[in-house]
DNA sequence: TGACTTGGTCACCATGAGGTGACGGAGGAG
DNA sequence: CTCCTCCGTCACCTCATGGTGACCAAGTCA
């Protein structure tokens, strides 16, 4: 066992100092799933697949333009998959490929971050404000 | 053994079921991370305390005043402490909390699947592109 | 008396991301 | 004959993000 715990932590270390946060890999990502809606959309869509005027009722505040732009860049990435069932009225389906479902996990731990943190987050504002706001208690 | 990977994953379902994407929650961390710089810097500052001239010569284009609003903003929450030695000429170092390192993993995360997949998804934008741009070969 | 350093702040401006509302077409319902 | 639904596209406009360059304090060096 305390070999096994000492590999997994020389495979981690060995990894960590490889990659060590580059900056530049990471705006590359963040070009690409940094915007507004592209991560929303692959959470959505990680859950089963969904049709467009779905995702436009199901995303809190998109916009249909917002919806088509997103949606053509995901698929053009290979993320998102777009299926036509030639129907009156016409029905499109969208769903996460395989390719999309790895980001996907990343993902979900940022949210899980979040949901964690987002108390922590809000008592640290709310005392830096206070703090930056009126230093009362320093002054005499 | 099976025992202990069925436990695994009956957690990581109901993990996935308490959590699944929450749209909201994801809006909230892309609102406070998901800016040009701020997970950058983390990143940055993940390998050691650093001077505000040293980050804005490291950080690949950054100009002074995106550097000071973001870092601000990074204490606010907590995620980065602000260290004065008040000497002349100044001398101020950033430094990540170990609460912005509880951050720096998921983060690593995404900086990992970039740096694993950015060739495919070049590879998908480059066939997206080439079906859209002219098929010629399903026209006779 | 300048010029140089660090660590900012401030006012101004440009860009582009993203929202809004109109239009479309093909068929079915009233 | 008109209106509805679905899945978009297009032109237009707004507003927030973020860049630029000037300025500042305070001490040191020439």
């Amino acid at each position: 066992m305390s070999h096994q715990a000492e590999a997994d932590r020389v495979l981690r270390s060995l990894g960590r100092a490889c990659l060590e946060h580059d900056p530049d890999v990471l705006r590359s990502v963040l070009d690409r799933v940094g915007d507004k809606w592209s991560l929303i959309l692959i959470g959505l869509l990680d859950k089963g697949p969904m049709r467009f005027t779905e995702l436009l009722r199901t995303a809190p505040g998109i916009s249909r333009r917002m919806l088509t732009l997103t949606l053509r860049s995901l698929e053009r990435d290979g993320l998102v998959k777009r299926v036509i069932y030639p129907e009156i009225p016409p029905r499109v389906e969208y769903e996460v490929t395989p390719f999309g479902r790895t980001l996907s996990e990343p993902v979900l731990a940022l949210t899980r971050w979040a949901a964690d943190n987002q108390d922590t987050i809000r008592a640290n504002r709310h005392a830096f404000d206070k703090a930056a706001g009126f230093d009362t208690d320093d002054l005499d």
